[in-house]
DNA sequence: TTTAAACTTGTCAATAATTGGCATATATAT
DNA sequence: ATATATATGCCAATTATTGACAAGTTTAAA
């Protein structure tokens, strides 16, 4: 896939995962009530968590990817950043950061190749 | 400053922030119990910290500092970088999410500078 | 404007996660 | 061998997150 096109049909990248799951909710004309019993949140907890006031547990992302057919990968790359990019935010760092992790997880990922290869 | 050496004195990258306050320490010739002392820590926690079974507490990165006389903004990348990275690969995310993370910052940072514009 | 449904916000107990503190075991060096 | 340093397991105490519900506001249709 085109690097350009390749956030095409997901994150507008300018919404929290609170707005995203809004969009999302509202687009299918759910209710709070009726996506809350979806995903087995309270609505008035799910109202929250729209509006950012609560997070969204990581636990029942797959459920939410199933309940509007989305792909897992892409709702984790919206929640993962939509996580590291308040915690940058409030804790006033520099996006350097995200360099180094990314060199960071890159070094992880090489070290566990190295030890399925020992299996073998 | 030229971009490659923007982390010379910092991380070598290829080490977990545990592994990161353990050079600090032995090249500073403290013991455990001396550096746990001094940022408040018991010294059989802070072995656990060094060695990837417990998180360093963000709150006692300030303490960090000063105890190292490190800049904070140096330490800062090392933790959260170190946070981030762990995070994406135990989540087997992609590291998009970090471009994506990165242009999540840059609006909020916007959003915030609009706001601190209105209140003049 | 009343009414009902949708939504927001506050509170608090229940649950889960993190931390502190200590006992014990092992390693290292003299 | 002994003392010092480090590692690990455990559990109670603390702190953070969540679930549940009450009470409020907004919205839209009658």
């Amino acid at each position: 896939m085109p690097i350009i096109d390749k956030f095409k049909y997901s994150s507008q990248m300018k919404q929290t995962f609170g707005e995203y799951i809004r969009k999302l909710r509202t687009e299918n004309h759910y209710t709070l009530t009726q996506l809350g019993a979806k995903l087995n949140i309270d609505y008035a907890n799910l109202s929250k968590i729209e509006n950012g006031k609560r997070e969204f547990d990581e636990k029942r992302l797959t459920l939410l990817a199933a309940v509007f057919s989305l792909e897992i990968e892409e709702l984790k790359t919206e929640y993962f950043s939509d996580l590291f990019a308040k915690k940058l935010y409030t804790s006033s760092c520099s996006i350097d950061v995200l360099v180094v992790a990314e060199k960071k997880v890159k070094y992880l990922r090489q070290i566990n190749a190295k030890q399925e290869t020992l299996k073998l």
